[in-house]
DNA sequence: ACAACTCTCTACCAAATGGTAGAGAACGGG
DNA sequence: CCCGTTCTCTACCATTTGGTAGAGAGTTGT
């Protein structure tokens, strides 16, 4: 088999974490999706507990590479790179519709254990602030709360890629007609919100 | 006492299972929590599952209610009702965290469940398309498809008020202070997002 | 006073949970 | 060939889960 057990141990739990949540979701389940025997997965991760923080630190690194990829080869308008983050973001959080999920679990976790992912996405969280902050001071971001408005930015991202039952309420189809739509109106929105 | 058994079961629940989720909170802890026996719950509610249901549509209710009200003693220009909206939307959910956390569970139900409860919202979500078409019509709010702009805003406002996790990282704190700039902030973003 | 009803309790139960102990297959290096 | 390591397994365990059975206390209507 080409990836290890560990992998795909890893990519299941992700998987079924972001979607149903941490305790919602067993070993046996997990174990049997995978494909192997529950002790299986308790050889490669001690607990439970030990399972979901790797499954949330490989979710966290995947997130930061994205996103720096994305903002290496963007263009120098505020907009325009925060479109390319959007964008960058949305593709793989649409492909597994659990990424962004499972960020959203780490508050539902204990204390000591988001702890350290939300750590390790400081620094991310820190150059956005102080990207925004230059940027409004240059007059080319509206003006206002540089923090909050990261939180705002980030919280209608994330809300409308992890709530398909909105979306369909609003009578929205996950085609790929209505993916781009929605990506569309997402950039849109984001454009006028943030625009000086 | 004065509140009923049955309703301090509802109150307990849906601050417990909004917080935690459905399935990380048992029937034992409710119970504990609210000082009765596990079968006392079991008396009033038949199954957990209909704990849930009696408890979610409460929430929309109640939702429907605030939202309702504020609409109807708001000003005419759609940015100050939409304000108004927020607002009125943002005092309990601040005041009760769990209040729109629980309707973020909804996803995570069975089909059956979360049905009749998009069901039960579905008007007030069709109202505020029909409204939302007319005033861009009216060339007052930024065009766009109402009903995906009516996706964002609800994700942007129950994204905000869900995750305080995100709000720590930015450093953002829960006081009094706090809550004021942060619904301030929230009323600039929509309006900035929603402005011809 | 008595019957009926409302409400909460103790005592259980089968199933599922996270986790332990340890056997055995597969395999590479000496 | 054999020995140690890596990996997956079967068998088991204590605890917790949602849920049942039924007793008994309090209240109400007649």
């Amino acid at each position: 088999m080409a990836r290890s057990t560990r992998q795909r141990i890893l990519d299941v739990a992700g998987v079924m974490f972001g979607n149903r949540g941490f305790d919602a979701v067993s070993l046996d389940q997990i174990a049997a999706e995978v494909g192997v025997a529950k002790q299986t997965l308790l050889y490669w991760f001690s607990s439970k507990d030990e399972l979901i923080q790797e499954v949330l630190s490989e979710t966290a690194v995947e997130l930061t590479l994205v996103i720096e990829a994305a903002i290496r080869s963007a263009p120098d308008d505020p907009l325009d790179r925060m479109e390319a983050v959007v964008k960058a973001v949305f593709r793989p959080a649409v492909r597994r519709p659990s990424l962004l999920g499972l960020v959203r679990e780490i508050s539902r976790l204990p204390a000591e254990g988001s702890e350290r992912l939300t750590n390790s996405l400081r620094p991310l969280v820190d150059r956005a602030v102080a990207w925004m902050t230059n940027e409004m001071n240059a007059g080319r971001l509206r003006r206002g709360d540089p923090h909050l408005i990261v939180a705002l930015a980030y919280a209608t991202v994330t809300g409308i890629a992890t709530e398909p039952e909105a979306l369909r309420v609003v009578g929205w189809n996950a085609d790929i007609v209505g993916l781009r739509r929605l990506r569309g109106e997402l950039v849109r929105f984001l454009r006028a919100a943030l625009e000086p």
